[in-house]
DNA sequence: AAGAAAGTTTGTAATTATTCTAAAGTTCTT
DNA sequence: AAGAACTTTAGAATAATTACAAACTTTCTT
């Protein structure tokens, strides 16, 4: 039964989010169970396809969709979302955080005067000679965010 | 021991910071008065070295040595500095800003456990083809953090 | 050096983002 | 259907940071 994504077209970008598989499905298969909110919430982040948003953004979304959702659950729900690996948390700016549907690799561009994130592809960036981490240590995940500006 | 350790030589190194400056000489030239607070504060930061300091953190070392100061200056003397080029912002988890004193050309570990930051010299990382920032922005920085565990 | 102008500091209140809590509601298992 | 387990939620609580206006320092003028 494991034939996960059965990558129908090799879909080596489709990779580890299944985005085949209906989205109960992929919250059964992280623990969660499928309650109208999260169904709801995860419509709103998935289907448009890539993008960031922070707690607020996505409970104005809610609202605005006329789907009751409590605050503390977008923060659950997010949070519980990044935990199974479905998002990707992001800091950039002290006393906000993104949230980003897009979890294969990649870096980011941030466009300071908007607050805006954009996505710089996995392949488009690389880094050479990555140092040693400390004695010990495990390299968990490398983040690069690329500031840009029109200004200045 | 790498080449830009013998700074004094064609000081390429020392760069802005200017560290054989009097620290009254720093203030004045970024256009701020040396007053008691601002005085004991660049001591606090800079005679150490290189270092990673949240706002807390420094108010408990002002108090520790037994200078008064607010935690109000604190917050605007860390920007002030910041704006003046004699410190740097590193934002790594949401809700806490962490402020570095060196201003050169680095990224950072960041020891997810003790929330610490270790600077990785700008020699010891780099980037291959950066890609181009989209339509009519410009880079202003590029940002590495790579995130380093102990267990898992 | 005195007085005024300009810039700083500070206690406190206010804000912002986020987390906590316990009660009420939902989903799953049997 | 009943109970157990898990979720949601309103609202209180926290944490980090910013705003404000009065009191204070430093610098500038004369």
């Amino acid at each position: 039964m494991s034939k996960t994504s059965h990558a129908n077209a090799q879909a080596g970008a489709a990779l580890q989010a299944r985005p085949f598989a209906p989205i109960v499905q992929r919250l059964r298969q992280a623990g969660l169970r499928p309650t109208r909110q999260r169904l709801c919430l995860a419509r709103l982040l998935f289907e448009p396809g890539d993008r960031h948003v922070t707690a607020e953004q996505l409970h104005s979304e809610a609202n605005a969709a006329r789907v009751e959702v409590s605050l503390a659950t977008i923060y659950n729900t997010l949070h519980q979302f990044t935990e199974a690996g479905l998002l990707r948390e992001v800091v950039i700016e002290p006393g906000r955080s993104y949230f980003d549907t897009n979890v294969t690799n990649h870096h980011h561009f941030f466009l300071e005067e908007d607050g805006a994130l954009m996505d710089i592809p996995g392949e488009h960036i690389a880094l050479a000679q990555l140092p040693e981490p400390p004695a010990g240590l495990k390299v968990s995940r490398v983040d690069v965010v690329v500031r840009v500006t029109r200004g200045k």
